[in-house]
DNA sequence: TTCATTTTGTGACTTTAGTCCTCGCCGGAT
DNA sequence: ATCCGGCGAGGACTAAAGTCACAAAATGAA
């Protein structure tokens, strides 16, 4: 699709995002305007962590994580950026560096700003403004979790929250007060404790035999009342 | 000093600090009769993780920081809070859960809002919200940060960059391009980097030995040119 | 100075996690 | 159907970190 498609569909997405509520019509085109719209590919490199200030990013479709990686290529996510959230936005804040890398999950397309365009755009914005401390007060907090979780526990023990953490998002309740989904690969897991494969793959069977959760291929059952255990 | 004698004290405490520049008079008026504002003595819990939002603290003088435990009693340090940092706040904002457990680290005087109060104070502060996002923003980079040293460096890297931190913030510059600084405690080291006190003990000789830093009893010594690995 | 705390240093040991490798499986692409 | 690559299981080993126990040194208050 061109550039003139996809700032169209831009507009009416714009409107969905819970982020952008209570922002004027007004304001949303002229957003707009200052978008370039494109779409990329899975595994799609964005930011690189230590990066200087320079754009910000609006997911307009698809998944975005945000990692942190070291010279061996071992990775950790620190987070994921769903459709209708931003990022490279703090370091167009406050000018530093990215905080981490940005990479695509899935295909994605994103809306670009030139960081400064987008901040002046927000001073104007005071409703926004009020979200986006929500919004970042949110991300502090997750990430005060996972540093609780890395300090505080083993691997076995992040594994099940992250599990749990999965079943609260994207889980279906299925008859006898239990909730399924399908678990992403150890490897996918892996990356989200910080942890290695092969001990994801080990320890994810203990958790299995040890009742807390049950599996039926991909597709792993919890009880409803063990989810409570994920949320603080 | 009792609370009349505090509150006069607030009053011109609340000019000096970042976060409130560019507030006008009035509104820190307007603030200031919306605090109590009291004093606390060292190792004073404030808030507990998972508490429901409450109340938001301004730290007028002294330092909190900002920890995760678990049942055993180990503990790491998300953050600290100086003069003029506030928390208590996330959780203000979106009514969500405390995420840490703030503790006094030294004795300190905080001026205390009622949450509801405070966040219908800010909406009026657009200055104030500007400087909440790069706060907020500096918070979860610092946050991240964490993440990946925890995730993916080992105890010993930790260290040296918790030391490294140390130095730039509150290092002295001294003859012979090095900078010095007064090390806490092996045990508080260990909550930083959220590990245990005698393998703390153990790796910061060997990162004595190795020439990267020198100690003369509890005072460390670093080359500027080493300073400069911490910094991202 | 003296005495009670803190703080530190260290050896010995346990536990946890990471690494390396092999092998079988399943699903998708050709 | 067949081939390949990612995925998963698991054995064997190594390395890193945590724990326990105790003694020595440093600190600071009376």
């Amino acid at each position: 699709m061109n550039q003139r498609g996809l700032l169209a569909d831009l507009n009416v997405a714009l409107r969905d995002f819970p982020l952008l509520e209570g922002v004027t019509e007004e304001a949303l085109g002229e957003l707009a305007s200052l978008a370039r719209c494109h779409d990329y590919p899975k595994n799609n490199i964005l930011l690189y962590q230590g990066d200087p200030a320079g754009s910000v990013y609006l997911v307009v479709s698809g998944l975005v994580k945000i990692t942190g990686t070291n010279e061996e290529g071992k990775e950790v996510i620190m987070t994921r950026v769903e459709a209708g959230g931003l990022f490279g936005l703090i370091a167009a804040l406050d000018g530093g560096a990215q905080p981490g890398n940005a990479v695509t999950v899935e295909p994605c397309r994103l809306a670009q700003f030139r960081g400064s365009e987008f901040v002046s755009w927000l001073k104007r914005q005071r409703s926004m403004q009020q979200q986006l401390l929500r919004e970042l007060g949110g991300r502090v907090r997750e990430a005060y979790q996972k540093i609780g979780e890395h300090a505080l526990m083993g691997v076995k023990e992040r594994l099940l929250y992250a599990l749990l953490d999965i079943a609260e998002r994207e889980g279906k309740h299925a008859p006898g007060g239990h909730v399924v989904f399908k678990r992403p690969t150890h490897q996918e897991l892996a990356y989200r404790i910080g942890s290695s494969r092969e001990v994801v793959s080990r320890l994810l069977k203990e958790l299995l035999d040890s009742d807390l959760l049950q599996a039926e291929g991909r597709v792993i059952r919890v009880s409803e009342a063990a989810l409570v255990l994920g949320e603080e």
